[in-house]
DNA sequence: AACAATTTAATTGTATACAATATTCTGAAA
DNA sequence: TTTCAGAATATTGTATACAATTAAATTGTT
């Protein structure tokens, strides 16, 4: 009987990719412990200094984060003095997330913190550019299959 | 006040991948939605098709994941019927993960779902080894980072 | 105005991740 | 052979993720 041959991890793309989203997490979570800031945490807060304030929505948007995710990760924000949560006045079903002023005050350190990071990374722009691409690439094959698939599955039913 | 230049998340290298990963982890969960598993439950099962019997801890150096992470979705793939936990006779801290005969029949059906997922997302084997060879890059670096920062803090202590 | 459909957050339940600790076992040194 | 350092797995605690549901508020339509 032969064998079938095998589907190998270390040549699947997902894995890849998988593997480099947790050695980046790790990454940045040591790097910006000081702040006791986790990774999502961190990029919660990148959104909210360029644009705050933002609604739960808004900020779920930017982060492809529902609100099963966000709203205990922003009441953890909360507690640790980053953000104010308010329900607006003229939708109450809205939540704003405002920065506090502790979080403006750190901002530039956090920046500065930011820019070691990726002085340490040591790949250059170029390099780095590439990259995004490519995984802009993926991301879009991947936006259409299910776009597709739920194509298929509209007309299945 | 000169505003300081944010930090924009879209230009952010890890959010790129943290965001393709969730992407490629959904897409996989949906195609492996037929046979119940998940995506860390699916990449388990290849390395064991692979190469089974592995003990926890082998399997943990493949997939870079820990026992408090494989302890538990071990116990579920058994609880599924896809791997039995045996405890070593040779060596009873370890536990060696076997492959079922439901796991060894359905080997080729899983295989062949990933070969449809490979062909649905449509990338050519010449764009998907760029990919990962990018990805080889990023994460050798920050392999490069963490062992860099380990000498350092043995410095300073 | 009345009310159904939609929108927004929050909640619930399941499944990762991972640091830190506990437990059990093995092998080597005294 | 006793002891003890190290190894392997399990457990505990915290923090994501996300599907599915709930609850409250708003909008559109009559």
């Amino acid at each position: 009987m032969p064998k079938v041959p095998p589907v190998l991890l270390d040549q699947q793309l997902c894995f890849s990719i998988y593997s480099a989203s947790k050695k980046f997490n790790h990454f940045y979570q040591s790097a910006l412990a000081p702040f006791s800031l986790t990774y999502p945490q961190y990029i919660a807060m990148l959104v909210l200094w360029e644009d705050a304030p933002l609604t739960v929505h808004q900020l779920g948007e930017r982060l492809e984060l529902d609100s099963g995710t966000l709203t205990p990760l922003l009441k953890r924000l909360e507690k640790q003095g980053w953000v104010s949560r308010v329900r607006s006045q003229t939708d109450e079903r809205q939540v704003l997330i405002h920065l506090t002023e502790m979080a403006t005050a750190k901002r530039e350190e956090v920046y500065s913190r930011i820019g070691q990071c990726q002085t340490l990374l040591g790949m250059s722009d170029e390099e780095i550019d590439e990259t995004m691409a490519e995984l802009a690439t993926v991301k879009s094959q991947l936006d259409n299959v299910s776009r597709q698939r739920l194509i298929t599955k509209n007309i299945d039913n």
